[in-house]
DNA sequence: TATCAAATCTAACAAATGTTAGGTTTATAA
DNA sequence: TTATAAACCTAACATTTGTTAGATTTGATA
């Protein structure tokens, strides 16, 4: 390896990169996330991570496969997330604020950038592309099918459950558009308002 | 006018096209809609229309200016739709409805493509021209703060009203990804879901 | 028919961009 | 020190793509 231990250090915020293609993940994370997929190109990339544009396809098989390394890296990072923290929820009620809290956090926390191109770019994949992630994606929505339908059958939310899940999938995709976090209203209190909507406060 | 008449026949579906930049903004929303607006070019554009690519530049100053009208007809007709369905109906709930069932209709409906673009491709435009479709659709999100406040005062919904606005036009915005007609639910039953998730049934 | 403007075509430019082949540097190990 | 492979660089290719200028055609009008 040439340069990587000082330029990882330029560039790379906390959790630095330990390898170029590391780092690269992170960058293209980024940038992605900040100027969309087609306009980023590879000599962007390159001079980010500081190095030439033709040096990043030692690591990469092309542009695509950076693409589809950050979106790999948003799914595992949220199934991670998610199986951490809905152990200790006891009651479906709880289960669901976790997967409401988790799922927002990561369009919203953090590694941000992650799950931002990962529904951004999301048509920027091959159709085959797109279907790998969609079996890793699997287990993920299956947690929240399984904690939706107990909240059915407890009487907590009345919709279909499976509609409930879409709908929400959806309304978290979007609050990268509109949610500051300087605004009127803290991220805690974003899960509670999804919550109060969510939730018939008179059951459960 | 060169071959307008015949050629309109050919492409266009219903509401056939008169002028030939109405074909091209038709035809560009389903292509746009179907490939993406980046994975659109001039060229095909032109051949589905029954022209030459340079003879577009003759009806828009570019390729931007065909992406902005697109939205612009997206926006207006959306705004169109819904002044006339919301004045006969009396109570907040039935408003609501209203609103809900036409947004959705305008991702999952005949003129879907339009709505389509709108989501899609917001970021593919320049910073100044979104602007320009953020003034125009001010009135139609009135309409919406206005009736989910009525709802909020009337005990209806629970939450934040500006809230699950932005929540609902993520989750609506999201449809076209999901819904499909010939599944188990049909549009009319899509919008009770919706009313069922958001509501307290218990009120108003 | 002659005229004129609208509408379209032809042909090419110019810039951007993903990608590649081959050479060069750097670290590691014998 | 030398051999070797990993990591990176240089330089260019090939394609795509938005765009444009000028020629050409079409349709209506006088």
């Amino acid at each position: 390896m040439a340069k990587t231990a000082e330029k990882s250090s330029d560039t790379s915020k906390a959790k630095g990169a330990q390898s170029s293609r590391e780092l690269l993940i992170e960058t293209a994370a980024r940038l992605f996330a900040q100027n969309g997929y087609n306009k980023t190109n590879m000599r962007e990339l390159a001079e980010a991570v500081g190095m030439k544009a033709g040096s990043i396809f030692y690591h990469f098989k092309g542009k695509e496969e950076i693409l589809f390394a950050v979106m790999e890296r948003a799914i595992s990072d949220l199934l991670e997330a998610v199986q951490k923290d809905i152990v200790p929820a006891e009651t479906p009620r709880q289960r669901l604020r976790v997967l409401v809290r988790t799922e927002l956090d990561m369009f919203l926390g953090d590694q941000s950038s992650y799950g931002l191109v990962l529904i951004h770019e999301w048509r920027s994949l091959t159709a085959d592309l797109q279907q790998d992630l969609m079996s890793m994606r699997a287990e993920y929505e299956s947690l929240w099918n399984a904690t939706l339908a107990d909240c059915h059958l407890d009487g907590i939310i009345k919709a279909n459950p499976k509609i409930v899940r879409r709908l929400l999938n959806g309304a978290f995709s979007w609050v990268i558009y509109w949610y500051k976090a300087d605004g009127e209203c803290n991220f805690e209190q974003l899960v509670d308002e999804v919550m109060l909507m969510l939730v018939n406060p008179s059951a459960g």
